[in-house]
DNA sequence: CGGCATCCGAAGGGATACTG
DNA sequence: CAGTATCCCTTCGGATGCCG
């Protein structure tokens, strides 16, 4: 980051934007960090991201895809067998992906701790919940 | 990151998913990020991150704030001046995301042809899209 | 095994109007 | 300025079932 405090942007708040626009999507992160450790076939990213669904699985590969992140290797056979791979591209953004891999992992404990948290804010009586603070 | 070629990992993809839980969320990204450059009250948060409204700022705001990542301060005055603050772990996890940032800086001529490819795929019939392939 | 289609509920998120 | 509330449409995303 630059100075932080001469990074305002134009109509985007830096790179940034454009980087949330290619990782939107609740599982596409998983999925891509999934894939720095190489090839990988679509029955593994399955049980690599564990809950996603079938569904989920598929359109975001192929946004991934669509967004030159990764690769779609068929190999005509049968059974079917496909493997998925980064992308050049997709790899370099896989690193920049690492420090918020790090961060959650350092910071484990608080996140998990916060989510119960605001689980339990969330469930406060929606009436007008300013009071209590 | 390590060697990328040895950081499988158990029921998680690593800290990843954690932060992921703190930053869902289409706005939080772009507001944890623009406080980096310190103190910012509400309408300034408003005008970076140009695009969200009320609602959306609010709620986002106020999860942020659930999950220690912000404080927010109320000057009692009127009129209203209140302010938005990174606490030291919301600090932290902006400087995780300055990476990505710089991916979207550095790719985002990429991006920005790779959404409009994107937008055209999407825009294909549904029918069944598997030919053309 | 890998993938697609459909149904459906939940959450996201925009527009607008109102308050102090 | 800062925030709240409501309406309502869109997207996300899970469950299920079927196909090559």
């Amino acid at each position: 980051m630059t100075n932080a405090t001469d990074l305002p942007a134009p109509g985007f708040s830096c790179g940034l934007d454009a980087t949330l626009r290619v990782i939107a999507g609740k599982w596409k992160p998983l999925i891509i960090y999934f894939l720095v450790q190489g090839p990988n076939r679509y029955g593994a990213l399955k049980r690599a991201v564990r809950g996603v669904s079938d569904k989920m699985l598929i359109q975001q590969l192929k946004e991934l895809e669509a967004d030159g992140i990764i690769t779609r290797h068929d190999y005509q056979e049968v059974p079917p067998r496909v493997d998925y791979t980064l992308t050049p591209l997709g790899r370099s953004l896989a690193i920049a992906l690492a420090p918020l891999c790090e961060w959650g992992s350092a910071n484990m404990a608080a996140v998990t701790h916060l989510l119960e948290e605001r689980a339990r804010w969330q469930a406060t009586p929606p009436a007008h919940a300013t009071a209590g603070g």
